[in-house]
DNA sequence: CGGCCCATTGATACCTATCAAGGACCGTGG
DNA sequence: CCACGGTCCTTGATAGGTATCAATGGGCCG
């Protein structure tokens, strides 16, 4: 039986499907997917931090959301033949790699993990949801709360805290980009959270100090973490 | 067998489902669901508009997504146990209700139409990725236009397009949440559009005059529309 | 050492918000 | 009948938030 519903840990993912047909590694920039792409692939992070992302035609990039360990990555492409946004690895990145032929299969073979697979695009709709609440109606300086606090409680629902501690892997130009500021404003204002003792910036990450008092400058009515589906 | 994968009429719609358990119909301004319910139905749109938005705290507005008809509503409680966002309609409104927790057994036993399930998901997915890029990279007219073509779009998909013409049913306080301007700075905006002959502004409503020049001002490159499913 | 990326900071310009006011329309009640 | 309040749309003036321009320092690597 296929292990759901549990807690998660990186290693049991490995032996979670029985669709899997590799494993790929990427390194930090490494552009795992384009736009307009028809790749024959879906795939689920086994570890490290990626990003999917869409440009406008001058150049202009919006970073859309964030994939950690447990998200699957071009399941948009799996169903509807195109994948609309790029993805790029932030870290080192270990990937489990689906064919995404097999997908009408593993629903009528396991209604189960395809009820989870749905489950996984209902929790991507919340995060866009407030994504878009972000983006619309919160100042400069919620937004970048926002967006910290919530790369720190997905970091640490995964595990990664170690030592309550967890370095949030960026530079300025993806937080610029995933808040649609510019990066000398995106630089001003967190600059203004670190005086806060918000946080702390270093070369490339962030390292977050108080939780808390970021979700509260964001004003982030946060939903709580229910119990998640193992793909 | 259930139609699926053909093209939309709403006639169709009201045969579709066997997990069907009523209908509920709705006037304008009424709310279909509230942030924070833990409803126990899940809604089809047979006819008519809606829109699905959230608030932050201090009143702030920002609508998500529009629904027409075929699309889903609910999912996300259904799946998650909570709704983080509330549902109006925005013209008299007919919705086709199902028991959410019947949705267990849909899996199990129509295995395709979970594939649809998943479908209409990663396309209110792909949606909001495009919502997400014009509100952080496109500016106010870029967006006026984008929003009002993909509205126009969406009508067209499901054949509300009587003679050519498409009314989209909104007021500029909508346009305005929406797009995460102020109203004054939504009318300016939409004046703007109106003198360059793209659209038409009524008393609660906008008439599109030239879909083509408004995809090119929001620099808009569209996805083609797939066959969808039918739920 | 030079070149490059990343973070930082000040000055200025521009886009959008806010404030204020008014007209059109429509239902309601005196 | 008309006055009244309400919602929606419109417009001008001013304020404020964010973008753009310009320049600097630090770290890394060829």
């Amino acid at each position: 039986m296929m292990p759901r519903f549990r807690d998660f840990t990186t290693t049991e993912l490995r032996f979670v499907s029985s669709f899997k047909t590799g494993e790929l590694v990427a390194e930090p920039g490494a552009s795992i997917l384009s736009q307009g792409s028809n790749s024959a692939h879906l795939f689920t992070v086994l570890s490290g931090w990626a990003f999917r992302y869409k440009t406008l035609s001058d150049g202009r990039r919006q970073i859309l959301n964030y994939m950690l360990p447990g998200d699957l990555i071009g399941l948009q492409g799996s169903l509807m033949g195109e994948l609309e946004h790029a993805v790029e690895a932030l870290t080192p990145l270990v990937l489990c790699v689906f064919q995404r032929d097999r997908l009408h299969e593993l629903y009528r073979n396991h209604p189960g993990l395809g009820y989870d697979v749905t489950w996984l695009a209902a929790r991507e709709e919340r995060m866009l949801d407030e994504h878009l609440l972000s983006l619309g109606r919160r100042s400069a300086l919620e937004r970048a709360a926002y967006l910290v606090a919530f790369l720190y409680r997905r970091g640490e629902s995964v595990g990664l805290g170690k030592g309550g501690r967890i370095e949030v892997p960026l530079t300025q130009q993806h937080v610029a980009d995933t808040l649609g500021l510019s990066i000398v404003h995106t630089n001003k204002t967190l600059r203004k959270l670190a005086n806060l003792n918000l946080l702390r910036w270093h070369d490339r990450s962030c390292e977050v100090l108080d939780a808390e008092g970021l979700r509260s400058v964001a004003k982030w009515e946060e939903p709580e973490e229910r119990r998640r589906p193992l793909i």
